[in-house]
DNA sequence: CTGAAAGCGCTTACAG
DNA sequence: CTGAAAGCGCTTACAG
């Protein structure tokens, strides 16, 4: 019956179909179907129910809202949602939202400053409850501020200060591609160490860098370069050029080490051959790549729901604490294993 | 000051402030900076302004949503947000929508029928002004509906029935692949052509087969698959796996023809010399891989973006048509080109 | 040019 | 068990 949708069915209406007052409509559609008698008789409540169902209500957030000052919405701000890291982490934050009755609204900061403040007050602007951080940078000014000021908020992927934080123990993932590239006899190996005001990637460079330190063997070098594919070609590039170049590359990124695959494949070298190749996050493309790639892979989804999680706690007053997952390691062709 | 955020600056304060009535400092803030003396004289203007711009006053959306009936908010559905393509054209959404003074709200469908509409009466629930749908099906009975109800939308990057879409020329880049491929000889081609439901991969495949009718060839074969890498792997493997088989193959997405890669490389085929694989939305990925791979490029942010402001013209009372943008092809090694 | 009032839809003490 | 009232913050005719 293309009924067009002419009136959203508002407290009022169906009070009034029901001869009732609109306080007891709200009442017994705010108490939960299970709790008995409570808000109203059960005749009245079913009577109530019944038609809300009908008429499809849904209650408007903008009055709830206005009167309980909660908005249920929570802010999401991230580098990109292209990064795909990034995108699964959001999907694991909305999953998790969606079924504690939350609604988010996300934006890009492309990890600058300016776009960050911008963004941030935008989402604050549109009320958010709080806010969920995928863009931390270990100089954390920024939140230090926030934080003084009142705003509840979470960080997820990325560490900074003593922000509660949900993240994986990048430092132990570090140290496991290190135990990987040493077991297969790699003493010289270097980093492709991402960002550097990203604790994701300092702290996986840190935890591979000391386990070649407390082998007594040299450190490894260490290059910074954008997450990508592009970054990682560059990066790998230099390494190449040098004349005592390494037989071992771990990229802190699986798009950086599928850049330094390139590079190596200019350079004529066979990955898994010539030289090992390693990456990071173990995205679904890793393990279908034409030559597989080793990668420590982080249950990302996971550590977005429990970003949100423990986001809703601390808006419910709760003490938190921050968390981190467990990395675990994959070897595959591109660093000779399991071809 | 750390002065924490003890209270929300509403209307009424800067009123009260001022010893001014709300109605007028509403009018102030809500007439435009620039057009004079309009809302209240020139000084009383000045000085609600310079206040509110002070206290950092930003309405709050629930007074005035609820006041105006606009929400000010887009809802935005899409199959998965970890689908780069997707994540692409939904960062060119929301860069519009934040110049409008717009903001969207995301969630993933899945493609799946029941989850799209759960998630639509989320949206509409939240009061989404209206949407943009990235997830559309061919098969449009959903959308017919929505639209019959009244329910403002727009499509973006896949077509459906006659609404309202913003798409590339997807029969045109299939039919740019089919030139580029006879060109190089490859008068045996395949097609790894996606989801049968999705618009996309059906008029490209279109388009491809359509031109080798043309010029009095065989009918390629035609494989549908995931969008994904493994989907696109497993499609090549069954390929690949026949007595003649094809000596190029056109995926319609570049994950799938990665996959492909991977199967060709299981079968000891060099790609570029043995076979010809190509893909489609050249990805920032395509130009990076190790090996680099021929793809017809997509202007998604733009996509995204137009289809954002096509909604916006649409709510706004306008007449609206559907855009279709251009695809450009890129060759490169993976089909021999450009080695 | 500015004020005063009404009302959007909702929730929540307070009565009875 | 149910009603009546107040009020969240805002905008917008309506006066004057």
């Amino acid at each position: 019956m293309a009924d067009s949708k002419a009136r959203q069915v508002t407290l009022r209406f169906i009070a009034d179909e029901l001869g009732l007052h609109v306080s007891t409509v709200s009442r017994v559609l705010n108490g939960r179907a299970d709790d008995g008698a409570r808000a109203a008789s059960g005749d009245t409540a079913t009577r109530v129910r019944r038609l809300a169902e009908e008429l499809g209500y849904q209650p408007d957030p903008h009055g709830s809202g206005l009167r309980t000052g909660r908005s249920k919405l929570i802010g999401v701000l991230v580098p990109r949602l292209s990064d795909l890291v990034l995108a699964m982490i959001y999907e694991g934050i909305d999953e998790a939202a969606g079924e504690l009755g939350l609604a988010t609204i996300t934006a890009n900061s492309r990890d600058d400053e300016e776009t960050r403040r911008l963004r941030t007050r935008m989402l604050l602007a549109r009320r958010v409850e709080g806010l969920i951080f995928g863009d931390a940078s270990l100089d954390s000014g920024f939140l230090d501020r926030l934080a003084a000021d009142g705003t509840k908020f979470v960080l997820v992927n990325r560490r900074a200060g003593d922000h509660p934080a949900v993240t994986a123990d990048d430092r132990l993932g570090g140290r496991l591609a290190a135990e990987h590239l040493l077991a297969l006899g790699h003493v010289d190996a270097a980093v492709i160490a991402g960002e550097p005001y990203a604790s994701t990637g300092v702290d996986r460079t840190a935890g591979f860098v000391g386990l070649y330190r407390e082998r007594g063997l040299p450190a490894p070098r260490v290059l910074h370069s954008p997450f990508d594919t592009a970054g990682g070609r560059a990066a790998a590039e230099t390494l190449l050029a040098d004349a005592d170049r390494p037989t071992a590359i771990f990229a802190v990124n699986d798009f950086a080490a599928i850049g330094a695959m390139g590079a190596a494949r200019d350079h004529d070298l066979t990955v898994g051959r010539d030289i090992a190749i390693m990456g990071y996050n173990d995205t679904p493309l890793a393990a279908e790549l034409p030559l597989p790639l080793t990668s420590v892979a982080v249950p990302v989804r996971e550590i977005g729901r429990r970003a949100l999680v423990l986001l809703s706690r601390l808006l419910a007053g709760d003490e938190i604490e921050s968390e981190r997952l467990a990395p675990t390691l994959t070897a595959r062709a591109s660093t000779g294993a399991d071809t």
